[in-house]
DNA sequence: CCTGGAAAGTTGTCCTGGCAAGAACTCTCC
DNA sequence: GGAGAGTTCTTGCCAGGACAACTTTCCAGG
């Protein structure tokens, strides 16, 4: 039991530190050779994936893991870059659609087969099939435990936290 | 072959995803039931388990993935919260030692089974053995590619992103 | 129609962290 | 033993991001 729970610590320190050093790789990678925060490629590859190249702020601000201020800030950034720009949502008064130009799809395909290449090579080069399937099997388990793919739960709520055992 | 990068590419994003949720758990948890941030329950853990309750900053650093300039700054704060003191280091005029007080290990010692609770609750729990089994060994290959165990490489230098494929 | 409550974005303010330069010290080699 | 190169840590400065307050808009109920 406390064996497991050990193992289980360990695994988890290995995790962080394996994700930090891989994250850190690619983002040195991205800004070395594209000039482009690893952020920056995050938020046009969303966008270029979408529908019509437009996501509203509060939708892309989830998906890049970011605080609604902090998309607004980065936004702004990458406006002022070009990359991308803010349109008025018709459906909705309120909202915002940050949509990508044309620069903004030149620049994300131009940095995309590097970030492809680094995943692979920081990262998939080194999964065995085996590995690959338990790894699939476990994230799904966790995301669909942990994240808010349906936005059900605000996440800071701490809701839980209970003693389950 | 195609596809099986693409299978990377989303085991990645799953991976970021999952690892953004469970370390944002984590903090929260931490702060709400302990008053402590993350990392400084990280130092204290660092310091705590060392031989004599100190570390040289650099090394320190290291371990808890920051910066030298960010982890002075941590010490700063850590210091002024009591919890940590900084000492000549007897064997090298221009080393500081970092060490636990004894409020700092009090402080460790309450934490602690929080922390593990979590890890255990939001990760641990969700593993299979096989899964613990196939991410332990990709965690070393990783760990032993990526992270300077011996620190023999700055990681900054993108020495190789060489089309090794 | 009007009012109150909720949601979407932006902005003020603050905190944290990184880089680069600097100060103090050590080590090597002449 | 002294000069110069290399370490170790700290500090000035700045960028990025979070929280909370605010504005505008939407929607439900009377």
């Amino acid at each position: 039991m406390n064996r497991e729970r050990r193992e289980h610590l360990e695994l988890w320190e290995d995790l962080v530190r394996a994700h930090a050093a891989i994250v850190g790789r690619l983002e040195h990678e991205m800004e070395a050779e594209q000039g482009l925060p690893l952020r920056w490629y995050e938020v046009l590859l969303r966008l270029s994936r979408a529908p019509d190249g437009h996501m509203r702020m509060q939708d892309l601000a989830e998906v890049v893991l970011q605080s609604k201020s902090g998309l607004s800030r980065l936004i702004d950034r990458m406006e002022e870059a070009g990359l991308v720009s803010r349109q008025a949502c018709p459906s909705d008064g309120r909202g915002i659609n940050a949509a990508v130009t044309p620069a903004g799809r030149h620049r994300f395909r131009r940095a995309a087969p590097l970030h492809v290449r680094g995943i692979e090579q920081h990262f998939g080069r080194h999964l065995v099939p085996a590995q690959a399937a338990a790894l699939r099997s476990l994230l799904s388990e966790l995301l669909e435990i942990h994240a808010p793919a349906h936005p059900s739960e605000p996440l800071g709520g701490s809701q839980e936290h209970g003693q389950t055992a």
